[in-house]
DNA sequence: GGTTACCGAGCGGAACTCGATCATGGGCGA
DNA sequence: TCGCCCATGATCGAGTTCCGCTCGGTAACC
């Protein structure tokens, strides 16, 4: 498996978590208190999700879930931050097996770990919410940012090189249209509608050649 | 004013409304409701919105509010498809005005009006947020699509000379496109990132000289 | 034994109900 | 044509239920 341990991707700096586990069952409450969230808003929506429903499916009491979240949205943004971490986690492993990566494949390497992310992580889709709380409560800002911006952000890293303002428009609008198209697959259709993937796929190779830098 | 009596757009089939406003000064109660509601997602976001605010705002009690909407979530709702019904009008207005319109340019014409709508209807932002709740409630499908779904079969629906199956998907590809650059734009800048905006038009045109029956 | 983790009764406040009360306007008799 | 009547629409708000969240006490770890 790709992932190891995620939950180091909800650093305790971030106002996400109350309390960074320490001991061993500690995290494991966390992983299942994040599993738990995760299939509740798959089934019935994070907008109906109650903390009482998160303990109680975890096997824990509602004590223990404000033990590590200060409030019951922060419960979505950690499973939204903890999903974002694993998507970015598979494309930096993809792109470490495809060694000649440029930055024009990459982003087609981001539309196929976007895709199995919808298919495999449960609650993947909240994800495309998790902008809807940044709104408040400020000071914090990095671990909240929408898929989008830190995919962007995240591909502008890896390829640096010859970062001009441009390039990083460009990057930024081929994400935003490919996560919605991949979104749009999966909207309807659990398993993802193949000919919105195609096309994502299609769109964005298109649009990245008419880039001057490119 | 383009919008004349867009409570019809709250059909009463549609479990969004409890009671179908019969008398006139019923209809302005539920406008006002949705102007309150709309106000106070504004400033505080819908997270953080409350019955109790919606009423005192609109003048009301809260049993009013519940004489209207089953819950709150359904207030949301309900200003979710009032908002896109504007839009449409919008839509069809411009489209109306500008008689020559072909659907290459309606695709233009459907930026603007969302454009217009980011910059003069309080709370369209929410909108994007609508999909949120659709998943699970299901029954009464119509009124709790999408934007971009309600403003593709919009578009189909008024070019439907020749439409194709591909004629449809390079449509409904579009404008997922431009709505999520067009709402990219509105993300961080109030005044809506004229970048975004711009290129918003420049992909769509560019993806519509691909297709085939253009 | 000191720190970490867990529990769950209880509090406050927000969502929602319900029966009583007021407003409206179409019908009908004068 | 007018004006009263009352069925129905619309409003109200105290009260109930449910949910978010706290806090002091107990158990598990190292």
């Amino acid at each position: 498996m790709l992932v190891t341990d995620v939950n180091e991707a909800l650093p305790g700096g971030s106002s996400l978590l109350r309390n960074e586990p320490v001991q061993a069952r500690s995290s494991a409450r966390l992983t299942g208190l994040l599993d738990a969230a995760a299939g509740i808003i798959d089934e019935i929506g994070f907008e109906r999700l109650t903390t009482a429903m998160v303990a109680e499916r975890a096997g824990a009491s509602i004590g223990t879930v404000y033990r590590y979240f200060p409030d019951r949205i922060a419960v979505v943004e950690a499973l939204a931050a903890r999903s974002i971490a694993r998507l970015l986690e598979r494309l930096g492993a993809a792109i470490g097996e495809a060694d000649s990566a440029d930055w024009h494949s990459a982003l087609d390497l981001a539309i196929t770990a976007q895709v199995e992310m919808y298919r495999s992580e449960p609650g993947f889709r909240a994800i495309r919410f998790s902008e809807t709380e940044t709104a408040d409560r400020s000071g914090d800002a990095d671990a909240r940012r929408s898929l989008s911006d830190q995919l962007t952000s995240h591909l502008v890293d890896i390829f640096s090189l010859e970062r001009t303002a441009d390039l990083e428009f460009a990057i930024e609008v081929a994400t935003e249209m490919s996560t919605s198209l991949v979104a749009r697959a999966f909207l309807h259709d659990p398993q993802g509608d193949s000919r919105f993937l195609d096309e994502s796929r299609v769109v964005v190779a298109a649009y990245l050649k008419r880039i001057p830098s490119a």
